[in-house]
DNA sequence: CTCACACCTCAACAAAGGTTGAGGTCAAAT
DNA sequence: ATTTGACCTCAACCTTTGTTGAGGTGTGAG
């Protein structure tokens, strides 16, 4: 099977693919959004430094949570783009992504919480319940384009070909 | 403004939207998948039973973290077609509900775990991280229909109009 | 050199979760 | 009786996150 010549540094996308676990589409994907980034060999062919396994690995635990693409993206902005990433640059931006989590964390145990205190006791008291008044400062927004609320990603079921 | 007639425990779509939330086109839309259910006026309009009101704010609450309109509705199936569901229905949805709730919030600790220890630490070492190798298990379901993954919603942006 | 497999681009389709709009009806206040 | 805002259906469109396929090229082993 012919591989195409890489220097030690440089992966192709199939390769990328299977030490990722990715599918190939996606991370053509993936790049057309600004998630990753290749440089290309003479014959066009993308060529991936190293630290992109890195940077998948990042995008899909982050995926498997919920986290939509464009919220990634941005994180990973901030890693520097002129050179390779170092461990500090790494470690910014997982702490700044640990508060994100922890935000994550907190709206589902407050969720939590809401319906032991709303419904599950029994009461069923639905007047001045948390479960229901949600709508204070959310449908101050007008009309116009919003966000979509698309579902939650499950590991167990979503992979690639 | 005229204000389609409803007897005590009936509310027309607008009233559901209005009380909820939530816009008339997502109720029709939930209503279409089954996630909620309404008889007809004699003039072909829907009206809504109170309860309706309960449904629509478990669906938004569990949305808002990120759980898909399939299983929600899976959820709200053990609750009784046949008579308008009482506390104790309400609360065994709950009970399960919760554990639900539970594993998701598992994952995300799970996550923050792993980014403090892989990435955080700053030896970035990738070989055996369990961030990377997440492809263990999730790999082997071959090609075929498969779930999207789409993005997590976020209540602060997302609303009817 | 040739062959096969990996790769390229671009367009079309998919599924979730809706929104928007056209064209038509209901209902209640005047 | 008229009018006006709420409601109806249905189809088209939108975003996100990709996959699939067609038609063509690169690359390395033999």
């Amino acid at each position: 099977m012919p591989r195409a010549e890489t220097t030690f540094h440089e992966l192709t996308v199939g390769r990328v693919a299977e030490r990722s676990g990715v599918s190939v589409s996606a991370l053509h994907f993936y790049e057309a959004n600004g998630l990753i980034t290749s440089t290309r060999s003479a014959g066009n062919q993308r060529r991936y430094s190293r630290d992109t396994l890195r940077r998948v690995a990042f995008i899909r635990a982050s995926q498997r949570v919920g986290i939509p693409l464009a919220d990634i993206r941005q994180a990973l902005d901030g890693l520097p783009q002129a050179r390779t990433p170092n461990a500090e640059d790494w470690s910014r931006v997982a702490e700044r992504w640990r508060e994100r989590l922890d935000e994550n964390i907190d709206q589902l145990i407050r969720l939590r919480e809401d319906l032991a205190s709303c419904i599950g006791c029994g009461c069923l008291s639905m007047t001045a319940c948390r479960l229901t008044n949600n709508n204070d400062r959310l449908s101050s927004e007008g009309p116009g384009a919003r966000r979509l609320m698309p579902g939650t990603p499950r590991a167990d079921v979503a992979e690639q070909a």
